[in-house]
RNA sequence: UGUUGAGUAGUGUAAUGGUAACAUACCAGUCUUUGACACUGGUGUUGAUGGUUCAAGUCCAUCCUCAACAACCA
């Protein structure tokens, strides 16, 4: 906290609410739906409620906003519980909306009781006519001045399951020809004969979003409601409905949504990869969900870290996914265990090498002090990577070549001699010799090299697969482009090694450790790996060599 | 043609009338037993036009652009 850092508009508001005294401790709360697994526009979310509420004294409740019994499934909720717990926040308390359908019915008849609220028989085509458009006003109709106690029975009988769903709603009566759409007297209550996957049959009634949402905030005393932009005009029928029920006075407080590019961020269209078999379920190390990063390798850490690097705002952003990747080597760069794994093998022969195996100790991890080191197995048979040699290399290439010389990794120079092909042309084998006093941590040699490469031994080498990703789509903001989003999907954002190379020390991978293969990537192990070992590309390195490829060409 | 909200480097975020800053991205270089990491330097910004002021990203006016709003979804 030493550093300093600017507040953010919310960091303001509740600095002066504090400070003036309105509060004494502050109540946030993070309110997600039931019927989709969260993404990363909600990790923004929970960050900034839960985090706020550590910065400041107060607390912050999970509360599910349920009360679409259609849509909403407890598959969900157990997801969501687990993924707010992965990011690393702790909720107070833990709500439904569901639990307040009691209060919020009998808010409903205070409403009718002050003659702020009446029920009305039109069909939805009828309402929504009657609604008017933004620029023209709406029209009152019969059922608008039907008496309290006519009400107050309509309702009860739509409570008791007399009139199917859709015959009646129950509305809000404030004003049909408000310049605010929302306040054209908004359907409060609506029949659905549905079960509910808490409340089970009890109901038939359920209220609607803006009839339960800033009443739920206010049972449970929540002082900044915070939520993103599309919400803003809500906020004058959330301040009215709180106002009329003379309930404890929540406030609702907007920021923006963020985006990220190369991938979407609706539920919907999350829903459609998932059942359209774009991806492998909502956990597909290639969505942006939670649980597709977690899968992925992303740390929660490294989430964070992204979500306060960004900061809030009250306009619409599309944040580049490249900050995101940013955050996940900075902190997997001090966590990762260091590996080698060769990817596109080409065999090299040390000629000059005895038969021996001689076990080398190198480091886990040089970021950190306390880490350990593993024991990798050096022979006079090796591969190292395929594009780590060129017969006949450009300028500033300072890998290996003939007659070149090269380190291997925690080992020893080598030097190649010859190149071995086949009948094609094809290199099959490179044969080397190595320098003896060379060895990594007590070199006399005074040899300077310019290139260390990775490798492995060829007899103790383990084999593994390998799932390398890329960006999902192949436009940065796909959700804008003309036609179907999916038509933008990048078709090679899944790319299969199915039999590389790794080290012995590998074996013992278990699902929490993070690895940086070296020259590669960070890489963790996938849920797959049962009887065998599969790798998910989390994120790259920075490849300063690749772009002078790209340069050359 | 309505209401509401928003426009600051490529992308994000600051500057609350007083040197337009920070991060990332990009470019160039240094270092390196990971072409990683680290380090050094650089390119690049106030939507427009007027006005007020010693001084405007900030205040005022006009204009422009973008977004949200007419679900018995949230």
């Amino acid at each position: 906290m030493s550093e300093e850092r600017s507040l953010n508009f919310l960091e303001e508001i509740i600095e002066n609410d504090l400070k003036s005294g309105k509060y004494q401790s502050i109540v946030t709360r993070f309110p997600p739906e039931p019927n989709g697994y969260l993404h990363m526009g909600h990790a923004t979310s929970i960050c900034l409620n839960f985090g706020l509420t550590k910065k400041y004294p107060g607390y912050t409740n999970l509360r599910f906003d349920d009360t679409n019994p259609v849509t909403e499934e407890t598959e969900y909720v157990e997801s969501i519980k687990e993924d707010v717990q992965w990011l690393g926040f702790e909720w107070k308390n833990l709500r439904f909306a569901s639990d307040y359908f009691d209060q919020l019915f009998e808010f409903a008849v205070k409403l009718i009781n002050k003659g702020l609220a009446y029920v009305d028989d039109s069909t939805s085509e009828e309402i929504a006519q009657q609604k008017g458009t933004p620029t023209e006003p709406g029209v009152n109709n019969q059922y608008r001045d039907r008496s309290i106690e006519e009400n107050l029975r309509l309702f009860n009988e739509m409570k008791n399951g007399k009139y199917p769903d859709g015959a009646k709603v129950l509305r809000a009566k404030i004003d049909m020809a408000h310049t605010n759409m929302l306040m054209r007297d908004p359907i409060i209550y609506r029949i659905k004969h549905a079960h509910h996957h808490r409340t089970g049959d009890k109901w038939c009634i359920y209220p609607m979003y803006d009839f339960a949402h800033g009443q739920s905030d206010s049972i449970e005393e929540v002082t900044h409601s915070i939520c993103t932009l599309e919400f803003i005009p809500h906020r004058e029928l959330y301040d009215w409905l709180i106002e009329k029920l003379e309930i404890f006075p929540s406030h609702q407080y907007e920021f923006a949504r963020r985006n990220l590019n190369y991938t979407v961020m609706s539920k919907r269209k999350l829903l459609q990869l998932v059942n359209e078999n774009h991806v492998d379920g909502w956990d597909d190390p290639r969505m942006p969900t939670i649980s597709g990063m977690r899968r992925r390798g992303y740390t929660p850490e490294a989430i964070r870290d992204f979500c306060e690097r960004v900061g809030i705002a009250k306009r619409e952003i599309l944040l580049e996914f490249s900050l995101l990747e940013f955050c996940v080597r900075e902190h997997l760069n001090k966590i990762a265990l260091r590996r080698m794994v060769v990817f596109d093998p080409i065999k090299v022969v040390i000629t000059n090498w005895t038969n021996e195996v001689e076990m080398l100790q190198i480091e886990d991890n040089p970021e950190d002090e306390n880490s350990g080191a593993r024991e990798v197995p050096f022979s006079g048979e090796l591969y190292i990577e395929r594009e780590d040699f060129m017969e006949n290399p450009p300028k500033k290439f300072f890998r290996l070549f003939p007659g070149g010389m090269v380190r291997l990794k925690g080992a020893y120079i080598i030097k190649c001699d010859e190149v071995v092909k086949d009948d094609a042309g094809n290199i099959t084998q490179l044969n080397c010799t190595y320098i003896p006093e060379s060895r990594s941590g007590n070199d006399t040699s005074g040899i300077n090299v310019k290139g260390t490469l990775h490798w492995v031994s060829i007899k103790e080498s383990i084999s593994a697969e390998i799932r390398l990703y890329d960006r999902l789509f192949q436009v940065e903001d796909p959700s804008s482009e003309e036609g179907d989003f999916k038509s933008y999907i990048n078709p090679n954002s899944l790319q299969l090694l199915t039999n590389v190379h790794a080290e012995p020390a590998l074996k013992n991978a278990k699902f929490t450790d993070r690895f940086q293969f070296l020259r590669k990537g960070y890489f963790c192990l996938d849920k797959d790996s049962h009887g065998r070992l599969v790798f998910n590309k989390t994120v790259g390195l920075k490849d300063a060599w690749a772009k002078e490829v790209k340069k050359g060409s």
